[in-house]
DNA sequence: AGCATTAATGTTGCCGGTAACATAGCGTGT
DNA sequence: ACACGCTATGTTACCGGCAACATTAATGCT
């Protein structure tokens, strides 16, 4: 009678009539809010519905084996009358651990790391998970600082860092989180172990096409310089040319947008005899089309093009888009599950080899003639 | 010293020679953690570190204006040398609401979608919100529950859905989240209150510029019928007709990807006449353009296309696409801030106008010669 | 100076789970 | 028959905040 309500309607406190179970002692008995507005069952309020101890109760949720079937019954009985479904907030406090993972991330608009978070989220929500997604402006540090800063009040089980850019990286290594922390993107592997071997993303498939179709003079749009991503392309790049015995014609920077493969083409003085284009991604690739067109120059009779993604829309470019087509949904998914082993401790698996299959349509074709 | 402590190091449980606050009781004295591995300092630890009571503390938190200079200096010092954060989970069960709202979104992959939740995400941050989004596969409606299941367990200050499908709409309108919930997306106006105002989303203009152009037979292809906004565009487009008193020559069916742009109007057994083609967003728009081309008819010499949203790689189109900007990002932010407006229980104001500004660029030209 | 009043701060209890410990009931070996 | 041990279940305490209430210190007023 003594119990305090902030809300109370004065026809609340039920319970009263429920008094199925015998032996529940009265410390026991807490606010009762079954059926009352709003709030969701409680452990307590199963509990009491089906005449044992709140214990009893988290015994049967957490699978334990030694309750006798009446009780389980009655347990099972009153978790479905009254819809119960656990609070994970109180789970959290208790434990310093939540069902969530943090994501951090920027530019949400582009391709790849919107496919990869979509991949982490899917791999998230199989394994009961849920994304605390915070977008972050690199240019702006205070804005990554106070995201940091709000991650980690919500006590998270780990975070996931979808784009890897240097700031980012340097931002995260003086950031404690005090949880597992994984860096989603692709690594930066300028530890140089083997360049040869894993990171090489198809690049040697699609050089083997280019030469095969008689180019020897390439040009590269890389991405920005601080996405480890972009410098894997372009070491990649690098690496199938030389060997091959060939030599990049030269190297244009973009920003991996559109707008910067067409400007980094237009303000090329010359193709320095380049026959094919290899840039990091698709949308340089779509700029550096538009640009040799308006220059002139004829996609694929005079000038090859390729790009790295295959997103959607390049098998409709004009032309249509010889790509790497990179499976970005896996590598979301692999990198919640790497995370998810280190938060529960199990040292994880190799890190999966960066896949990438060569797609080839119509912007790759024959070198021209004779030079 | 009867503190019993799970991994209890020998040289623990300091606090003994931090008696500096004379007026502490001992029964409030609970473990104190400031220092221990991992765990981070609460309220207790700063009170005892100030030697106040853990109310002085909250009450400093929470911005109380009684306190003494002098305690509310001790306090500031404490928090500091600690790095005292709020431990949100705690909060969130004692209110029973936390700073998370969920969001629930599929398709993160489109542009649309991702550049709303990108929006919102911002927004969210500058409010001291995270998003816990959660993806789900339409498809499935197991799948969907479940995400709805698990949203609910996470007791969320509201819901924010980003895809406004038919199939969400449904799943959603039977389920029960107990707290706010706001359809990000387009809203839907079959409710047809007044189809000539606020959601034209630009079209008279584009039509003014397509007639001014000579243009006077239009082909659609439009999103999938299940999209709200797929809806609004295609009523949109024949508003537009409508109003100048012209009628579609047609309306192809596409599901928002540059493939079903290219086979509907590759599948088209011909164009009925139609001088221009407006497509419900720029992938289809690309589609159409591929196909065109390779029906031998030029863009836009011969026909002129249109699309919508003016995705980043629009103006990089060969040609570069005449479409409607339309501003996502702004979307999500007001979809959000809509949502906290009722979270905090207070009248929104009005929905804002789904603007949209028509960018011209070469896809779109003067009508071929007479017919 | 003495008492009422207010300002400043302390104590208790609760949110909803989980872990540790406690206890009642029952079978069993000797 | 009795101590022992196991089984099934109940009780207490705690996670870290916040709110309500309690108490003490400081101030005002006559």
């Amino acid at each position: 009678m003594a119990i305090e309500e902030h809300g109370s309607e004065p026809e609340a406190v039920p319970g009263g009539e429920a008094t199925t179970g015998p032996r529940v002692a009265r410390s026991t008995l807490r606010r009762v809010s079954a059926g009352r507005a709003g709030r969701a069952a409680t452990i307590y309020d199963v509990a009491l519905a089906a005449g044992v101890s709140h214990q009893t109760v988290t015994r049967y949720l957490n699978g334990f084996a030694g309750i006798r079937p009446a009780t389980r019954e009655r347990v099972e009985k009153a978790l479905k009358e009254l819809d119960y479904r656990p609070n994970l907030a109180a789970r959290a406090l208790n434990s310093g651990r939540s069902q969530r993972v943090g994501a951090i991330t920027h530019e949400l608009d582009q391709f790849g790391p919107s496919k990869i978070l979509q991949g982490a989220t899917t791999a998230a929500r199989d394994a009961g998970f849920v994304l605390d997604i915070v977008t972050v402006d690199l240019a702006r540090p205070d804005v990554l600082n106070e995201a940091i800063e709000m991650l980690r009040r919500h006590d998270l089980a780990g975070v996931l860092v979808m784009s890897s850019t240097d700031t980012m990286s340097e931002a995260l290594a003086t950031a404690d989180f005090g949880v597992p922390v994984y860096l989603g993107a692709e690594p930066d592997d300028t530890s140089g172990t083997d360049p040869s071997e894993l990171t090489q993303f198809g690049f040697p498939a699609l050089f083997d096409h280019l030469v095969g179709l008689g180019h020897h003079t390439f040009l590269h749009v890389a991405g920005p310089a601080e996405w480890s991503a972009a410098r894997n392309r372009s070491r990649a790049y690098s690496t199938a040319l030389a060997a091959r015995g060939l030599s990049s014609a030269g190297v244009l920077r973009g920003d991996w947008s559109a707008r910067s493969g067409y400007e980094a083409v237009m303000a090329a003085p010359d193709l320095a005899g380049a026959t094919a284009i290899v840039a990091a991604n698709d949308q340089m690739a779509l700029g550096a089309i538009l640009a040799l067109t308006e220059r002139g120059l004829r996609v694929p009779e005079d000038v090859s093009v390729a790009g790295v993604d295959d997103i959607p829309e390049a098998a409709y470019f004009s032309p249509p888009l010889t790509t790497l087509r990179v499976d970005f949904a896996a590598q979301g998914r692999a990198a919640f599950s790497t995370l998810l082993d280190r938060i529960r401790g199990e040292a994880h698996a190799l890190e999966p080899a960066l896949h990438a299959d060569l797609i080839v349509r119509r912007s790759t074709a024959r070198a021209p003639g004779p030079e």
